[in-house]
DNA sequence: TAGAAAACGTA
DNA sequence: GTACGTTTTCTAG
């Protein structure tokens, strides 16, 4: 090669892919050989020989060479094992065309290069580079932004699709930075398709910034720490690993040992007659026409050439999972066997528990998953042969996929089991064609085993409680199956057994963390198998082989988990905690979920009527007193009007460096006599009521049922509280009359009542007695007011005849100790001086010593162990306790102080709600318990068993901590019953 | 379209 | 000062 010669390179496997896509589907050959992209690829080959002068690029090619890909492995799945790790299986129509576009690519007479390791992306990087060093130029056939990093002066790219050259410039004018930057910002870009990780939360744009700025990746990680953006600065300290992997991905091997020599890529003219036997044969009539007048060949006269086409795994393209092959058909006995029993299984019963719990944990980290492995059951008889071995078993993990997250609304679509490791197999029951028919849905698929049989088999082994059923958030499948008419009897939850483990150290505990964790395995994401945002599909519409691995992995991986996780509940001390707190509450709360509450529609869309005519009145007012119409929502609209057009005095700034208009300043400058503020406080209160009560509240009310069904999450907060959520009903308003207004629409059935059972002060009756404190236990075993007795104690004033301004900051003080007091909050919340807040702390310690003590040795506790604990054991992880950054210190440890008490009183009323079925049962009460917020519990009652109904509740609820912790202060329920929700409370 | 920020409802 | 979830706006992708 030499100066002034010019060598096209086509990356053939990325150019297979796209013109798949971008021509029609559906081209096929007369015998149904689909060759859509075998047509396009041909066509762009005889253009590129003839008229690529007449392209952009504007040159004729002296050298030419067509790359593939070889194979999925490659060296860099040595850097990094998940590279390119979440590719899909092609499109099957896709399959047999990889070997017709190389002997395509062979009839055209030119070379066609793959090599063993490395991708095509290699080969044309070394290639590139071998023609620019030997003086003449390239042109690389591809748009794809990975190549990107090659383009030079004398080596640019061209996008055949768009007919346009990519150059310097045009790189620059796509990503912002030059070529020579490409790899670094690929790398901190990452890049899903090819699975490379890069850094979170950094795409194109910022990290094109960041290098103009930085110059280079190595200077940007080095100089993390300058950058002013939180998040950034710490993503890009934090995965300053991740990005140098990733840098090593996405770099393009120029040093590739190809095979053949550059002057081997030299053109010849083609061998017209080879090349229209070719076309002939794939029935390119035009193609044909257009390469026999250009040879002066006589196509009548050729015979189309013998073709061969390779269906199966072996023509498979690159870029595929090896793994990959349909699950379906098998029945049991051609499962392959598992992997042998583990050895230790025998020994195990000798072990002490930590031994064992960290055998598992060892064992479960180096185990493999294989896919190939997993079953799809599509008769009665397979599925029973799989009920036997689960029942052989003693123990089964079980998944249900369902079209929905709502498990009140889901439909149950199939599920999964799993009863030894590496074994476990779907069950489709209702999957849907992928296209829709008239009525937007598509047909029941075939093979699929029918629902009624399915359930009665099912109900045969879920029922039976001597099986143990494992499942992972089993609340969900409970719910769903319920609603199918199966109660799973005996079960255990790794979500649960998660969360009493290490709830703190890990704030999630959904399956993916876990596996990830425990095992060392990403499972299938949902996203990839059925997409996201608005076409994702659901899951009956995921064709069943592929639903069938994703799933019976689901159950594949919680075993495991169990496995893996249960031993550790012994070993740690932590049974009791599961057993009492946990397990049986998510029982609870799936019947308390599927119950649902009443919600009237009318009083709502009243409400929402007034509220809209208030606001609406309000809202011109404003626009009157700014002078301007605006978006009063939007408090960056908001803050421009009060604080620049106004010119009131801004108070503070919020963190992004806003100022901030929050209802606290604005009743500062009410208080000043502005009028302006104090209208948006109003309009945003009924605008807030409307939104997210009056307005969404109907939208969650079942029409089957009439009623609102919430979601409890049992693992979500780190103190052990529950949380709601879709809708959330532990936010309900109370505080103002007109948010009140809400709960009325809140009721019991006809001939019922609501009850509503609240515990009194329960927070500060578990720090008297936790801290025990004399004077608390003694106000509270009297029955006085706490907080005007705490008023007492530090200002001397008597509570007969108290001020009520006395006992409101004695109030503050008190919720401020739960919360682990500081200057700042306590000055904030009263609105008074720093100095003056420090004082009331100071003056509150010398009247309540043990407090202090109390607090102090809390911290202490938690800076040793990591954790803090409930009087029941349950146990709350702040690992950043140690941290040397004094504000995240200090805000783990007020974290730490409140955690044990506002913990504790989490677990006393998750005691009585575990208890409160079977003691109203026992008193032949038909209540039903529907609600909880934390500190109150909602019933639905008879009309004439509410007396004894409340009479229960109080006893179960002031009880609950019995027998396994005596408080020292006696809890006091206050309890009433009414029509609806406001009035009972 | 997804996610962050700001605001605000509850205990 | 603790613990949550939802809505709207706005920005970046």
């Amino acid at each position: 090669m030499k100066k002034g010669d010019h060598l096209f390179l086509v990356d053939g496997s990325a150019y297979i892919f796209r013109a798949f896509h971008a021509l029609p589907p559906l081209t096929r050959k007369s015998d149904g050989l689909p060759i859509g992209a075998v047509s396009g690829f041909c066509n762009m080959l005889w253009k590129l020989l003839r008229d690529a002068r007449d392209t952009d690029v504007g040159v004729t090619p002296t050298h030419f060479a067509v790359i593939f890909d070889h194979s999925s492995k490659t060296f860099r799945n040595e850097l990094f094992a998940d590279y390119k790790a979440n590719r899909s299986e092609p499109p099957e129509d896709l399959i047999p065309q990889f070997g017709l576009i190389r002997q395509a690519t062979r009839a055209f007479g030119l070379p066609c290069i793959e090599l063993e390791g490395y991708e095509a992306d290699d080969i044309i990087a070394a290639y590139s580079r071998m023609a620019e060093q030997a003086g003449g130029e390239a042109t690389i056939v591809s748009s794809d932004k990975d190549l990107m990093q090659l383009v030079t002066d004398h080596v640019s790219m061209y996008d055949t699709m768009k007919d346009r050259q990519i150059g310097r410039d045009e790189v620059i004018e796509k990503f912002g930075v030059g070529p020579e930057m490409m790899i670094d910002l690929q790398a901190l870009c990452g890049d899903p398709t090819d699975n490379v990780p890069g850094v979170p939360g950094i795409g194109p744009k910022t990290a094109a910034q960041l290098l103009l700025e930085y110059g280079d990746l190595d200077t940007l990680l080095e100089r993390a720490g300058e950058i002013k953006q939180n998040k950034r600065r710490e993503n890009l300290i934090e995965f300053a690993d991740q990005a140098r992997l990733s840098r090593d991905l996405v770099r393009l091997d120029v040093d590739t040992p190809v095979e053949l020599p550059l002057d081997a890529l030299a053109l010849d003219d083609q061998d017209g007659p080879k090349l229209i036997a070719f076309l002939k044969a794939m029935e390119f009539s035009s193609l044909t026409r257009r390469v026999a007048e250009a040879t002066g060949a006589d196509a009548a006269a050729i015979e189309p050439a013998h073709v061969e086409v390779e269906w199966g795994a072996a023509a498979r393209g690159p870029d595929l999972d090896p793994g990959a092959g349909t699950v379906g058909g098998e029945s049991a006995e051609d499962a392959p066997r598992a992997a042998p029993p583990d050895p230790a299984d025998a020994e195990e019963g000798t072990w002490s528990p930590s031994a064992l719990a960290n055998a598992r944990a060892e064992a479960a980290a180096t185990a493999k998953f294989d896919a190939d492995a997993y079953v799809c059951i599509r008769d009665l008889e397979t599925l029973d042969e799989w009920i036997a071995m689960a029942r052989e078993a003693g123990v089964v993990a079980f998944d249900t996929e369902t079209d929905s997250l709502d498990a009140m609304a889901a439909n149950l679509v199939g599920f999964s089991l799993s009863h030894a490791e590496g074994r476990a197999a779907y069950v489709p029951l209702l999957h849907r064609d992928g296209e829709d028919d008239l009525l937007g849905e598509g047909g029941l698929l075939p093979d699929q085993v029918a629902m009624d049989e399915a359930l009665s088999r099912l109900r045969t082994l879920l029922e039976d409680p001597s099986i143990l059923v494992v499942g992972q958030n089993i609340k969900y499948d409970m719910l769903v199956m319920a609603r199918h008419g199966v109660e799973i009897a005996g079960f255990d939850d790794t979500m649960l057994i998660s969360y009493v483990l290490d709830g703190g150290n890990n704030s999630h505990h959904g399956m993916d963390a876990l596996a990830e964790r425990w095992l060392g395995h990403t499972p299938i994401a949902y996203k990839d198998i059925a997409g996201s945002g608005k076409k994702a599909l659901t899951f009956d519409r995921i064709a069943i082989d592929v639903a069938s691995r994703y799933a019976a992995e689901d159950a594949d991986i919680t075993l495991r988990l169990w496995r893996v996780l249960k031993p550790r509940l012994v070993a740690e001390g932590l049974v009791s905690v599961y057993e009492r707190l946990e397990r049986p509450l998510a029982a609870v709360l799936t019947r308390m979920e599927r119950r649902g509450v009443a919600v009237d529609r009318q009083i709502l869309s009243r409400l929402s009527g007034e509220f809209a005519q208030k606001a609406a009145g309000i809202e011109a007012e404003i626009h009157e007193l700014a002078g301007e119409p605006f978006n009063i929502g939007s408090p960056r609209q908001l803050g421009e009007i009060l604080f620049g057009k106004m010119g009131l005095p801004g108070g503070t700034r919020t963190k992004s460096g806003q100022w901030s208009t929050s209802a606290q300043v604005l009743e500062d400058l009410a208080a000043e006599g502005h009028p302006l503020p104090r209208r948006i406080v109003d309009w945003r209160q009924l605008t807030k009521l409307k939104s997210t009560y009056t307005d969404a509240l109907p939208g969650y009310i079942m029409a089957d049922t009439g009623r609102v069904h919430t979601s409890y999450s049992l693992a979500s907060t780190s103190t052990g509280r529950l949380s709601s959520s879709e809708p959330n009903l532990q936010n309900i308003p109370i505080r103002t009359t007109e948010g009140r207004r809400i709960r009325t629409a809140f009721v019991a059935e006809k001939g019922h009542k609501l009850v509503s059972a609240d515990y009194s002060q329960i927070e500060l009756r578990v720090l008297a007695h936790m801290a025990d404190i004399a004077q608390l236990k003694q106000a509270f075993a009297d029955g006085l007011d706490i907080h005007a007795m705490t008023a007492s104690e530090m200002f001397g004033v008597p509570i007969k005849g108290m001020p009520g301004e006395v006992r409101r900051r004695a109030k503050a003080i008190n919720f401020g100790i739960i919360y682990g007091i500081s200057a700042f909050g306590l000055a904030r919340n009263l609105g008074i001086e720093r100095s003056e807040a420090a004082d009331y702390i100071k003056t509150y310690f010398e009247r309540f010593p043990g407090i202090r003590d109390y607090m102090d040795a809390t911290k202490a506790f938690a800076r040793e162990h990591g954790y803090v604990e409930t009087v029941f054991g349950r146990r709350a992880h702040y690992p950043e306790i140690r941290s040397s950054n004094p504000q995240v210190r200090a805000f783990n440890e007020r974290a730490a102080i409140n955690a044990p008490i506002q913990g504790s009183a989490a677990d006393i009323i998750r005691r009585a709600m575990v208890r409160m079925e079977d003691a109203l049962a026992h008193s032949h009460l038909s209540a039903k318990m529907l609600l909880q917020v934390h500190d109150e519990l909602i019933f639905e009652a008879p009309d004439d068993e509410v007396e004894p109904t409340i009479a229960v509740v109080r006893e179960i609820m002031e009880n609950a901590a019995m027998p396994a912790v005596s408080l020292a202060v006696p809890l006091q329920v206050d309890a009433a019953a009414a029509d609806n929700w406001d009035e009972a409370h």
